[in-house]
DNA sequence: ATAGGTGCAAAGAGTTTGCGAAATC
DNA sequence: GATTTCGCAAACTCTTTGCACCTAT
């Protein structure tokens, strides 16, 4: 059985949802770490990875592995969006319009016999800015 | 400019692959170090990750991120196809027949101006194995 | 009052890397 | 024979966790 936990909004977690929420930039825990310290200067790390976890949990934020693994990015916006990973400087950037995106999960879920809970599509590429820049 | 270097083809090397392409259950990293131990007993786990990084490199392999992060597994299938991850086992399986991938590529590359290399579609949910034993 | 949360620092997991020896082209 | 690759072990990065103190409900 799964018993809805009590979540008390502190002021870490407020912060940092805001913080996320106020951004498309999906940045990375360690990024949202110095985000939020502007704000609360003593919050610790450890916290901050805390209350991401507990907020994915909740499903008010998503988690997005990333390319080359490691490290995870968080979004604020948990509408369903496709991703864009660029493969030089690792900015991850949102695509709205994609595909009918209750399709994608009715049709997976009919194929594979899962219970489909949620997906992520993501591309890989060179964004605009480091085409300039690299030769590919 | 990007200069091809030669590849040697070295027993590790070679039986990575073949471990890898035979396969359909997509393991992480140390997972292939054991599976080609029972070939290569002396090969070390540093030696899979060269290699598995230099495989990326050349396309011959994929290197899937899992919702979660911090693990990558590897797909020796580098033919276009979505996946299916499992929150409970963590299992990773294919999905054939989906969508045209070209189709996706090409409507991301005119939504956001990148140079797409490639993409990704997981899906997130439970196993017919796992619904068996989780309430859900 | 008390379960839940925090900061700190240490531990853990997965991956990467420096080095001298070995193997491929 | 030159250069790439290997095995080993140490180092690194990101994340998680134990503990003693705090705080929202």
């Amino acid at each position: 059985m799964i018993t809805q936990r009590s979540l008390r909004m502190t002021a870490q977690r407020k912060v940092i949802l805001e913080e996320l929420t106020q951004v498309n930039t999906h940045p990375t825990a360690p990024e949202i770490h110095s985000m939020v310290r502007r704000r609360l200067p003593h919050i610790s790390l450890g916290t901050v990875y805390r209350n991401l976890d507990l907020l994915c949990e909740q499903g008010l934020v998503l988690r997005l592995p990333t390319q080359g693994g490691k490290q995870n990015r968080f979004d604020g916006d948990t509408k369903a969006h496709a991703h864009v990973h660029c493969t030089e400087c690792g900015r991850v950037v949102d695509l709205l319009g994609m595909f009918s995106h209750a399709e994608m999960e009715d049709r997976a879920r009919r194929e594979s016999g899962y219970h489909i809970v949620s997906h992520r599509l993501e591309f890989v590429g060179v964004c605009p800015l480091c085409r300039a820049k690299v030769t590919i």
